[in-house]
Formats: structure tokens, sequence, C-alpha cells
DNA sequence: AATATAATTCCCGAATAGAGACTGATCCTT
DNA sequence: AAGGATCAGTCTCTATTCGGGAATTATATT
């Protein structure tokens, strides 16, 4: 029993889902079965049920949640403990508006139960600005969202930025179209009915990755909004799509009546300069991913 | 960062020695010293001091020690916590003497607190009586000492029983002849000045390796006492070398002035019937996995 | 009934861990 | 002070494990 497989199990636990939580956690779907099914023969107990394609906690499942949310906790702060330099000072941080939303809030208020001596700056902006910016010391680290292949290779620059730094995948995105109340479902960019789409600024890589899928098939323009929230209000007067992760979207309680469509996963990355031991930045490290696949909502203790 | 890391470490930190918890664990110590160190890369500090062939605890390997035990203890409380049936009613536990001895006392007193409704009945013989109980139904579980194959290979029906039960490495005791004070160092049993090898029963594994080696440089004769503590009044005489192994001599605060001579490693095995899924004797099992290598005193908590 | 979605199974390549031989340093003995 | 023993650590080889992807099965949905 490692924490690798506990971070497994608190990924299923939390979405009820083998399939979500792969993504979420960045890993194949049959790597999870495996390590549940693994974690319950070890343990001699169904910590799920198998009901058709749900997956459910059984009683035993629930008390175990409850340890293995101990265990991580505990082993998080084990880690922390034995730190040789206490973080303190300042920690540069930069980060897209949309991870700031809805994934930033439950690590950052860990991170500052742990170590109230360190002030977090944050900073928002776009990945590739974000990038340049740990490049140039401006930042310690940033959380930026890596286009995949295709797009990243019409953006020269910032790929070789990103060479230049360490990176470690934290999240996985779902990256959908947010589609107008009423409007039929789409197959291709071609499908939209609607004027434009309504996304971030230019540098914007959820914006690039939409408009390289749109651009294949449709001519359909892009409108600059300033918020996520502004790309809701566009999309609810029906005359855009809006681009957004999908986690972001469920931040806002839109779930229920809203049509989408799949772009697919954008990874988000923490970058930082090679080399770079800042005791702050490493802090913040782990405990962003001993955060990670949990549920949103705060950790006990 | 695994439980098995972690015993690994307990291992060391309790002998400060990577080759004595190497043997307390079952594995060789090239892994010991791997595991170790990728641990303090893992978490970027170091946990032990290495002066010259000693190695000691630095301060943060003290606090890493501290949340090991926390962090193992839990662990099984989380395996106890979700086990599918209460363990009750009785558990029948065969027994070596030296075992009981040495090895017992922390884990039956760690289980009777977290399973006072289990009332453990303690059985004491010689492994190949203890094995046949096993077989025979008398006993739930036994913990005896599997002699090395050259050993092993005179002792028939000890051997078949065997192969009939499923076992499992818990302990590897080193095994030693005492030596009288003033005695000389020998090379094999040729070598001893006394009239005799004061042992346990004929059907002891222990006797029946110390005799094994005996034989082959000696023709030594085999005097049987009843208890440890006999063996140790024999050899205080001078006129008898003891055989038991060294954790049970530890045990007896003689170590000073003791000379000793190796006889190698027997493992103990926990023996139980095939297939047997008896509550009570699964969670003995995991007490014990969980409290080997560690420290002979008992667990907090 | 047909389709889509999700969990699982199977298989293969890659990564990892453990065993064993060897090295170098240190401690103890003579 | 020299020689031997002991111990941590290194290196290499091999076996096992693990993760990814395709195929399969089962279950909801339309």
């Amino acid at each position: 029993m490692d924490l690798a497989t506990l971070e497994i199990f608190l990924a299923v636990a939390g979405d009820r889902s083998v399939t979500k939580a792969a993504k979420a956690i960045g890993r194949v779907p049959s790597n999870v079965t495996t390590r549940i099914q693994q974690l319950e023969q070890d343990l001699g107990v169904a910590l799920f049920s198998r009901d058709g394609k749900k997956m459910t906690l059984t009683g035993e499942g629930e008390t175990f949640l409850a340890y293995a949310n101990r265990l991580t906790a505990l082993a998080l702060e084990a880690r922390q403990a034995v730190r040789p330099l206490t973080p303190s000072g300042n920690l540069c941080l930069g980060t897209m508006e949309s991870t700031a939303a809805s994934r930033l809030p439950a690590p950052l208020t860990q991170f500052n139960r742990m170590w109230p001596d360190v002030s977090v700056r944050l900073t928002m902006g776009v990945s590739p600005e974000l990038t340049r910016s740990v490049l140039a010391g401006e930042l310690d680290c940033a959380l930026i969202a890596r286009p995949p292949q295709a797009v990243l290779a019409e953006q020269q620059s910032f790929s070789d930025d990103l060479q230049k730094l360490q990176s470690e995948l934290i999240f996985v995105e779902e990256l959908i179209v947010l589609l107008p109340p009423g409007h039929p479902d789409i197959k291709s960019a071609s499908d939209l009915r609607v004027g434009s789409l309504a996304a971030l600024e230019p540098g914007c890589t959820y914006r690039r990755v939409a408009e390289f899928w749109a651009r294949k098939s449709s001519a359909v323009k892009t409108m600059e909004v300033g918020s996520y929230h502004a790309i809701l209000a566009s999309v609810a007067t029906g005359q855009a799509a809006g681009v957004m992760p999908k986690s972001v979207l469920e931040l806002m309680h839109w779930l229920g009546n809203a049509r989408m469509h799949d772009l697919g996963p954008v990874e988000t990355f923490l970058v930082s300069r090679r080399g770079d031991r800042a005791s702050a930045l490493d802090a913040f490290h782990d405990v962003l991913v001993a955060t990670r696949g949990k549920a949103p909502h705060l950790p006990p203790g």
C-alpha cells in the first residue's frame, strides 16, 4: 500500500468514476481499475460496489476513505516537517484565471495554514507570459497549460521557453465549448450556429486550442471577453459559444441545461527554473501534488 | 513513498545498521542502502549521518522517525478498520519458546489492544510439532523456524507438512552458540572446549541446526535443558556451550562479556492452513508484519 | 433494438526493484 | 603499524511490476 495507490483511491472515491478519476490524475483507466482491484485484494474487502457502470463506495470504502485522507495528510506533514529550510519570505506564483478559480483555493489554503510566514503573491496571466516571467525570474513558478503538440508547434517561443524550464504535470483539464441553451449538438466547428467563440485573451492556451479546432472546419471568429463570467454571459445571450475548462463550468453551477462539446484534455504543468531549490517552492509543490485528485473542498485538519 | 520504504527506514533507524536491518526484515543490504538513499532524495534531506560505518539518525531523521511510526500505525489501523468480519473468539497460536520471549510481546500487546474480544491461546512447542498441530486443526497458526535446506532434508515429515501449509517469512533470527566466559573463539565445533551443547528438546529447529553444524567436525554431545534460562545457567558454569537465537541472548542483558559463534540465519515463518481466511488470523498476521522490524518495545498509541 | 458510455481484461514495452559481486573505507586486533 | 574483518555503498544483471493502448463486456440511453 503506497501513497500513489491512496491518491488513485481518493480520486475514484471523489469522482465515483474510474474514467474521470483517471483523467484527473493523468493516468489511463485500465491502470486505475487495476490499482483499485489490487488495493481491494490487499485489504481483503470491496471498497466500491459496481452497480452497472456506477462506482459507489461501500461502507468499508467510506471507512477507508477517512483513513486515506488522514494518511495522505500525515505523509504531507511528514515531508514538510523534515524540510531542511523553513519556507518563508515571498512565493511569486503565476497562474491562469481558470486554475486560480477552480483548482487553487484548496491547496493555497492548505499552504497558508502550513506556512503562514510565506506570503504568496499571485499573478494572473496567460501561459506563454507566465512561462516567460518564470524564465525571467519575475515569478518563482507558474501553473500553465501546455497545449497539445499540434498547437504548441505554432508557438515557437513558448515552446522554447518551456524547454528551458522544469515542469511537472499537475492537473488535466477537460477543455469544452459551451453551447447556448437550445443549440443542437455539434460534431465540428462547422455545426456552430453562433456568431463567435467567446474566449479570453489571444495568448490563452485554451483559446488557441479552440481556435485550432475551429479553423479546421469553420471560419468562426473569436470574441475576446474579460473573464469566465463574461464568457458565460455571452453564451447565455445565445450569440456565442464559450471556451473553458470543464472544471470552471462545474464551479459555476451551470451544469444542468448546458450542452457542450469536448475539445479533449489540456494538461496543466507547474513550471519553475531548473535547479531552483527554493524552499517555499518545494513546499508548495508538495502541497499541490498532495491535494490534487482530492475533492475540491478543503481537506480536514 | 510507500509503507515498505518506511518499514526499511524503521528497521535501519532501530538497528542503526544497514546490515542488521537487512537481516531483520529479510532483505539484502544493497537493497536497504538504495531504498534509504531514495527516501532521502525524495525528502530532500539526509536522514542518517554516515560517520564511517555507523548510521546515526540526523535531527531530521529523528523527526521523520516519529512520523514513520505514526504513519505505519495509522496504516495498520486502516487495515483493521475495514476488516470484513470483526475478529472475535479464540485464536490458537503456536510459537517457539524463543519467539514467545523475544519477538511476541510487542505484537501480542498491540493485538490485544486492537481486538480485546479475541482471546489468544498460546501454545509452546517445537517447530515440527507446531506445524503438525496447525495441519491437524489444533492450532490456527504458528510461528515456526524453518531450518536451512540441508537440515530440513533430514526431516522428511516436517518438510512434507510445511509444503501443505501456507507460510510467510516474518523474522530472521541469527542463531548463535554462546561460549562460556573465557572460552577462546572457535572456528568450528572441533574447537569447543566444553563437554556438551546445551539446547532445548530434540525437535527444536535451533538444536537440529546446531547439531548439524557440530556433527561436521566434532562428536560433541547435546545436553537437553528445559529453558533458555537453564541454557544460560549451563553456560555460566563453563561446562556447556548454549544454542539460541541472538535476539534471546540480547533479551537477557548478557551481552557484555559473552563470546559467541555465529551459525547463520534461521528464518521464522508464520504458517497456517491454505485458504484459511479466519478473521482473527488475518488480523494477527497484519499486526505481525506491521510490528516486525520496529524496536522491540511497544509502539506508541 | 441500436448506440454510446464506462469498467474491465489482455497484452506488450518500459521502468523498477532486488540479488549478488565488488569496492573502498573504517575499526579492531596483533 | 600492518593485517584482517566488517560494513556501507556501487554496479550490473535479471525478474517482476507497472502503465499504456486495444479489445471486450456489460449497462444505461434513445
